[in-house]
DNA sequence: CCGAAACGCGAAAATACCTTTCAAGTGTGA
DNA sequence: TCACACTTGAAAGGTATTTTCGCGTTTCGG
């Protein structure tokens, strides 16, 4: 049996370009070593695409292992799937070129150049996310979101703000939606919450306290958790029942990792939603159009 | 002793892409079985790339001997080295299908479809806002901010999230920022501002009332005044000293203006906000420091 | 039509490779 | 300082791949 799905609870998607990405993501939750392996496969797929598990090994100076290791953590079923991955990747690159060397934020970088370094950072981290966001778990959030009876919002922070932004939106297609700030309210808002309910919790780093509690709370009472995270090991998964992974794009001193994140969360955020209105399109249509005509009369004409 | 190179005098090259007209012109070359395999191989890359040596030795009803000896024929090492370069072969066919990312969202597209779209969408907003940002504009913008005694943002619906996005972090480096979403509360706030004082005003679509009222009570009072809207000939800029652009992405039913003009609002707001931090760095670095090391006793441990 | 030689082919042994187990090493918190 | 949990590589255990070997078949000269 060579073909059996063994698929891993937490990474599972086998991602075919976003592998530079995913072992971003994963990397604090690697120990020292698998981050040797790691690095080493991000940086060469061709090289190490060639290498057996042993020759692997050696290079990084760890055993075969860790190797074996990493390549699951990674979301393959072994060694040998990774290597077949690292083929396919290869053969990409070697097409389309990129280099697109980007250097840190720098305290003394001229304006013009934070412009251009920021642009690129946050395409770069959208590219990411939607290469590896897993669409059929996207799917099932999307679903369980477009038949919700009610959908409750958490997110702390700067995660609060994309919560809201997507509470905005919902609740402009006639969708009951809430966003809550405040972790009391929100776990007693949750204790409410029972089988055909949807709770989003959004938090970066997956391990957010104040968002975590409400969602299990949720979960607990039958409700369709979902978490929208860019730590799918994080603790918050426990009680998720779908897991919408965000990447994380590299952070500097000048940009927190807060607030990377937040273009990959919109991004998915914005995909739930789409997906959302694509099923309701029948009510979300007039509901759209009548909150731009609502919008319409608060504007004053514009001088000539 | 694997790479012995037994060279065979036809075929040597490891052949990327021509697989399949490889297989035509050895075709004749070849015994009855191995032709079995050879157009297994070359009808089905991507699937054979799934398969064991048993698996298509099986398949084709032969034995592992002659897809070896197959593979041998074909120029490669042997099944591992053909397999792998199957799965190259199998990326490459993969990405030529692409979605069509440059048309509009459709209802009906699927959400794999969505995902590229909306990520490609974002990616040229991105790019288009950077283009025609105006770093003279940004730059003074930049300085009003970085030295004000205290700055009040204004923004309605969408906007008002990017608002408080750039007041959270404002505050994060020691600064008085304060985000208004009350329109009422605004104008009673903007009154008590000053020279030397900044208001930043938000709207994409430039004509926003409860966003222009308080902008224009601020620059009565003296205050510097920015706007970051989408129509720099709207009425917000009359009463703005500096005027920052937003692009205007495409919108379509499914995707209101609101929300595409947000990630164009945003890249601004963080280049307002890198800007600010770079020249504040002497106060900014220990404050990020500081607010960092506050959160992270809000996280709960990693389960592993 | 017959027999010998060459060839095609697959079963099974041999090997290389990958995976799992396990125990020793290492750091960490009580 | 001890106990505990986590890392890690060595080695055992399995699979996948390669090689060997010999049987059956075809071919061709007589």
């Amino acid at each position: 049996m060579t073909n059996q799905v063994k698929e891993s609870f937490i990474g599972d998607a086998p991602a075919p370009a976003a592998l530079a990405a995913k072992v971003r993501t994963l990397s604090p939750s690697m120990t020292r070593s698998m981050q040797r392996v790691a690095e080493a496969v991000a940086d060469d797929p061709a090289g190490c695409a060639a290498l057996t598990v042993t020759g692997l090994a050696e290079l990084t100076g760890t055993s075969e292992a860790t190797v074996v290791r990493t390549a699951r953590l990674l979301g393959y079923l072994g060694y040998r799937d990774l290597r077949l991955a690292l083929a396919g990747l290869a053969a990409h690159q070697e097409s389309g070129r990129a280099p697109a060397i980007t250097t840190d934020i720098a305290v003394d970088d001229p304006i013009a150049d934070v412009v251009a370094k920021l642009a690129y950072d946050e395409q770069q981290t959208l590219a990411d996310t939607a290469a590896g966001l897993d669409t059929v778990q996207l799917g099932a959030a999307v679903s369980a979101a477009a038949t919700a009876r009610r959908i409750d919002i958490y997110g702390a922070g700067a995660s609060s703000l994309v919560g809201m932004d997507l509470a905005q939106k919902l609740l402009r297609i006639g969708l009951i939606a809430h966003a809550h700030t405040d972790p009391h309210l929100a776990v007693t808002n949750a204790v409410q919450l029972r089988s055909g309910d949807v709770a989003i919790a959004i938090t970066h780093s997956g391990s957010t306290g104040d968002v975590i509690e409400p969602l299990r709370v949720a979960f607990d009472r039958g409700a369709t958790t979902i978490a929208i995270t860019g730590r799918p090991d994080g603790p918050v998964s426990q009680y998720a029942d779908h897991i919408l992974t965000t990447s994380t794009a590299r952070e500097s001193e000048l940009r927190p990792a807060a607030m990377s994140s937040r273009t990959s969360q919109l991004l998915v955020v914005d995909c739930l939603f789409i997906g959302v209105a694509q099923r309701t399109y029948e009510s979300a249509a007039p509901a759209l159009a009548a909150s731009y005509e609502a919008l319409a009369h608060r504007h004053t004409p514009r001088r000539r």
